[in-house]
DNA sequence: CTGTAATATGTCAGTATCCGACATATCAAT
DNA sequence: ATTGATATGTCGGATACTGACATATTACAG
């Protein structure tokens, strides 16, 4: 019983920031566009969501801070999120949490009163 | 597009509660224990969340008072509660979206930084 | 060259749900 | 007779999300 499980479960816009961070980093405005194609629009992230979400991710060392690695002309650098070890250890367990719960709940919508 | 999706995601205890009345009509302390079943021991309610939670859900018309069909040697009858229609309704949509989530971020999990 | 949409980041007040603590009562068994 | 399980409830506090508002830059079409 590892205490992982104390963190979860994350509400939906948070497991979704770390999903959409899950195959590399990106910026805010990338991780809002990222969560709107992964949920086929049905999530869309107000700003006050996400950015209150990240300040909360990087307190706990879920993300951290990265330099965007795809220099766009100018000299100027941009800033973007990754996902920490942690991070990435949350989202797995709540993915193992989720993958349970779907098939827990397969049985009991199969199950009749005795 | 069906409006019901307005009403998710639900949080985990509700979630478990309508789950724990999917085969049948149970009581306030029955869902406490088959919740704890259901999820292995993970969680456990606390009489603050269920209580408000069955408040909660019989204002939306998801779960109904019902007389418990079971008799208990004396003549005394005990109260029960049902999913509705709606509540039946809102609980497959739920498990729907959980396993859509489950699928997506398999599949997200899967794949890497071009 | 001007206005409009998309990109990009942020704050803040309000709200919903959950959590933990506390309270109370009945019933069965030892 | 006391203890543990059953059973139902209230309340204050914490947390995360929502929607509205604010602001600035960049790209493109008219």
């Amino acid at each position: 019983m590892n205490d992982i499980l104390s963190y979860l479960p994350l509400r939906e816009p948070t497991f979704y920031i770390l999903l959409s961070l899950s195959p590399g980093p990106k910026h805010g405005y990338a991780i809002l566009k990222e969560v709107e194609a992964l949920s086929e629009g049905r999530v869309m992230l107000s700003t006050g969501t996400l950015y209150g979400a990240i300040k909360r991710l990087l307190d706990s060392d879920w993300i951290k801070r990265v330099t965007d690695p795809i220099p766009n002309g100018t000299d100027r650098e941009r800033k973007a999120y990754a996902l920490t070890e942690q991070g990435r250890r949350v989202l797995n367990a709540e993915i193992q949490r989720l993958e349970k719960l779907v098939s827990v709940a397969q049985v009991q919508t199969a199950e009749e009163t005795s």
